[in-house]
RNA sequence: GGUCGCGUAGCUCAGCUGGAUAGAGCAUCUGCCUUCUAAGCAGACGGUCACAGGUUCGAAUCCUGUCGCGAUCACCA
C-alpha cells in the first residue's frame, strides 16, 4: 500500500503547519499485537525538532489525521507512540489489487547487469557431505533470490578437478583397483572414486607406520613414503600432458561428474555454466604483472611477488611464488577476470564459500579494489558457518562425515514413515507416493538448513533427524496441503473459477485483517533477503505467515460459512496466502504438495 | 599473540535501518478431532539477551573492554 508514502508526507505538513518544524524524516512501524491499531507514528524522533510534550503532540497529529485522510479509522497515543487505526476499505482495496500483480513480490528483470553467483565448487575425489548441501542450498537461493529482486543471474562453480588430490586416487585406483569400474561394482561413481582416496590414505598410513617402524623420524617418513612420491610424480606427469595419466584423469573425473549430477538432481541445484580449475590453474600471472606495473604489487629479492595491506589492518600477502607459479590467490584473481571476460555484462560477483576462508575473500576483493575495476566493490562473500555434528566436527578422514546422498534417502525414508503413520493418503499411487515422500523430506532438510542464519554454526543431529513439527519445511507444506484441499472442495461445491473482487464495505475480522497485513510485507521481505543475501529472513516470514494462517484456519469457517461474500474472501485469501507461501518457499528450492 | 565471527528460555532458533511488556518450535503440563486435513489450534511453565561500562528520550540491537566458543594468521587449496 503506499498508505505509508501518504502518512510520511502528510505527517511531515502536519508537523510543519502547526509546530512550524520541518521533519526530515517520519519514522513507521506496524503497531505491536497488544495496541490497538495497524500503523503507528513514532514521535520521539521528532522531539529533537519539536519542544513539547510527546503525547500532546502524537494526540495533535492524530487529530489532524483523522480529519484529513478517510483511510484512518480511529487513533490512539501510548506514551510517544501514536497508532493509528487504517479502515478496512483500504485493507479491501489492497487485497483486490493483488489480482493485477503477475509474480506478486518479484521484480522483473530491467537492469541490463548481470550477477554472477558461485557455489559448490567440489573436489572431485569424494563425494558431496552435509557440508556441500549447506553450500548447494544457500547458493541456489541465493541465486534465485537475486533474480527476485530484479537482477539477471548466472549460476556458476569452479570444479577443483585437479592437484594431488585427485592424483591419490588415480594412483590407488591403478594399484589396487583390477580394472573394477562403478558399473562393474555398481556404486555411484563419486562413491567409488572417493573409496580410491580412502584407500590411498590407508596405503600411505601402512608405509608411514612402517618406517617409523624401521627408526626413520615421523616428519620425515610422512614427507618420504613411497605412495606419496608416486602421486606427486604423477602430478607432475600430469602437468607434462602425459597421455596415460591424462587419459585416466578424464575417466575417473568422468565417474565423479556421473555422480555429482545425480546428486545435484536430487538436491534440485543447477549450474548456467561450469569452470574447472585445470583450465583456470595457470591464470592470473597477467595480472600479476599488472599489478607490478600499478604499483598495487611488489617483488621481493627473492622473485616472489607480494601485497602489502598492513595499512587495510591485515598483513602482506604473496600473490606469486618464488619460482613464478601460481598460489590459491594468483589463480582466484584470474578467474574472476576471466569471468567478466566471459559475461561482460557482470556487474558482481557472489562466492558461496565457508567461513575458514573469510580472510582470503577480503585479502581478494581488496586487490581487486586496488587494481580499480569497477565491478571490484560489488563483490560479496556469501560466508557460512560449518555444520557440526554432535560428535563434533565432520572429517572425511576419520568418517565421520554425513553423505549427501545418504542423508536424502534418509530424510525420504523418515517422511514416509511419518507419513505411513498419518494415513492420508489413500488413492494415491505408489508412484506418487515417493514422488511426496521425497517432496516432504527434502523440503524438511532444505528448510531445516536455510531457516538459520548462514554465517551461524548448524548443529546437526541426524540421530533425530529433522523435524517435521513446528518451524520446519513440512509444517509449512502440511499448511499449503490443507489450503490446496480447501480449494478442491471450492470448486466441487459449485464454487466460481473467478472470485469477484470483495466489496469495500465489508468489514474484516482481526485474524483476516493480519494476515493481509503479513501478505503485504511479503515484497519487502524479498528484497532484503536479496540486499543480505539470507534466504533465512523469507524462511521466517513464511513460517510467521503460515502460523498466522493456521490461526485464522481453526478459529473461523471458510467453507461453512454461511454469508456467501465472506465465504468467497476467505477462500480467495487462502488462495493468496497459499500463492505467498509457494513463491517464498520456492525461492529456498522447496516444493510444495498438493495433499499430504 | 594478531584478526574475524558467534554468545538470546533446559535444547534448536527468530528478533528488519536502535523503539512500547524480548518471540517461536522442541521438551513438560492443561484444554480442543461428529464441522473445510489434529504434521494443527488455544493456553500454562520457562529470560540478569555472556559480563561490565559508554552513547540517548529509549539498547538484545550501536561503541569500548572482559570472559567463553569457533575460524584464520603457509611460497596449501
Amino acid at each position: 500500500m503506499d498508505i505509508e508514502k501518504v502518512l510520511i508526507d502528510r505527517v511531515k505538513q502536519v508537523v510543519l503547519e502547526q509546530f512550524d518544524a520541518d521533519l526530515p524524516t517520519v519514522e513507521l512501524q506496524p503497531t505491536r499485537k497488544d495496541f490497538e491499531g495497524d500503523i503507528t507514528v513514532v514521535v520521539f524522533p521528532m522531539l529533537k525538532f519539536v519542544k513539547g510534550n510527546p503525547v500532546a503532540i502524537g494526540t495533535a497529529i492524530g487529530e489532524a489525521l483523522m480529519s484529513q485522510l478517510e483511510g484512518i479509522k480511529t487513533f490512539n497515543v501510548v506514551k510517544g507512540f501514536l497508532n493509528l487505526v487504517i479502515a478496512d476499505a483500504d485493507y479491501i482495496d489492497f487485497f483486490n489489487s493483488l489480482d493485477a500483480i503477475e509474480n506478486y513480490g518479484f521484480l522483473p528483470n530491467t537492469t541490463a547487469d548481470a550477477v554472477m553467483v558461485e557455489y559448490s565448487s567440489p573436489n572431485t575425489n569424494k563425494p558431496l557431505h552435509l557440508g556441500h548441501v549447506r553450500n548447494n542450498l544457500l547458493g541456489y537461493s541465493v541465486a534465485e533470490l537475486l533474480k527476485a529482486s530484479g537482477k539477471k543471474v548466472y549460476k556458476t562453480q569452479i570444479v577443483n578437478d585437479r592437484g594431488i588430490h585427485i592424483c591419490k586416487s588415480m594412483l590407488a585406483w591403478s594399484k589396487f583397483g583390477d580394472g573394477k569400474t562403478p558399473v562393474s561394482e555398481g556404486i555411484k561413481g563419486d562413491k567409488f572414486v572417493g573409496n580410491y582416496y580412502v584407500a590411498f590414505d590407508k596405503a600411505y598410513k601402512e608405509e608411514v607406520e612402517n618406517m617409523v617402524a624401521e627408526g626413520i623420524s615421523r616428519a620425515e617418513a610422512e614427507k618420504e613414503a613411497p605412495i606419496l612420491k608416486e602421486a606427486q610424480e604423477m602430478l607432475r606427469k600430469w602437468e607434462a600432458a602425459d597421455q596415460k595419466v591424462v587419459s585416466l584423469w578424464k575417466q575417473m573425473n568422468n565417474w565423479v561428474y556421473e555422480g555429482f549430477n545425480k546428486t545435484y538432481a536430487e538436491l534440485g541445484v543447477d549450474f548456467d555454466r561450469l569452470y574447472y580449475e585445470s583450465k583456470t590453474y595457470l591464470l592470473g600471472k597477467d595480472v600479476i604483472e599488472e599489478g607490478l606495473s600499478k604499483g598495487v604489487f611488489f617483488r621481493k629479492p627473492d622473485g616472489s611477488v607480494w601485497i602489502d595491506l598492513t595499512e587495510e589492518g591485515l598483513d602482506q600477502k604473496i600473490v606469486l611464488r618464488s619460482d613464478g607459479t601460481s598460489v590459491y590467490m594468483t589463480q582466484d584473481l584470474g578467474t574472476a577476470l576471466q569471468r567478466v571476460k566471459d559475461f561482460p555484462d557482470i556487474t558482481g560477483m557472489v562466492y558461496t564459500v565457508g567461513n575458514e576462508q573469510d580472510y582470503h575473500f577480503k585479502v581478494l576483493f581488496l586487490i581487486l579494489q586496488k587494481l580499480g575495476y569497477s565491478w571490484a566493490d560489488q563483490l560479496h562473500h556469501l560466508s557460512y558457518g560449518m555444520v557440526d555434528l554432535p560428535s563434533g566436527k565432520m572429517k572425511s578422514r576419520e568418517g565421520t562425515v554425513v553423505d549427501a546422498d545418504d542423508l536424502l534417502e534418509e530424510m525420504t525414508r523418515t517422511a514416509e514413515e511419518i507419513s505411513v503413520e498419518l494415513g492420508k493418503l489413500e488413492g494415491y499411487s505408489d508412484k506418487e507416493k515417493q514422488a511426496l515422500y521425497r517432496i516432504i523430506g527434502l523440503g524438511a532438510l532444505k528448510y531445516f538448513i536455510l531457516k538459520v542464519d548462514p554465517k551461524k554454526r548448524i548443529l546437526f543431529n541426524p540421530e533425530e533427524s529433522v523435524d517435521f513439527q513446528g518451524n520446519t519445511g513440512p509444517f509449512i507444506q502440511y499448511t499449503y496441503a490443507r489450503i490446496r484441499s480447501i480449494m478442491r472442495k471450492f470448486e466441487e461445491k459449485g464454487g466460481v473459477q473467478v472470485i469477484p473482487e470483495t466489496s469495500r464495505d465489508m468489514l474484516l475480522h482481526s485474524k483476516e485483517k493480519e494476515l493481509i497485513k503479513i501478505i503485504e510485507q511479503f515484497p519487502k521481505t524479498v528484497q532484503q533477503a536479496a540486499d543480505n543475501l539470507s534466504p533465512a529472513q523469507v524462511a521466517n516470514y513464511i513460517y510467521e505467515l503460515v502460523k498466522e494462517f493456521n490461526s485464522f484456519y481453526q478459529q473461523l469457517t471458510i467453507l461453512g460459512e454461511k454469508d456467501a461474500e465472506k465465504r468467497q474472501f476467505r477462500v480467495k485469501l487462502s488462495k493468496t496466502v497459499a500463492h505467498v507461501i509457494a513463491s517464498g518457499m520456492a525461492l529456498l528450492g522447496i516444493q510444495m504438495p498438493d495433499r499430504m
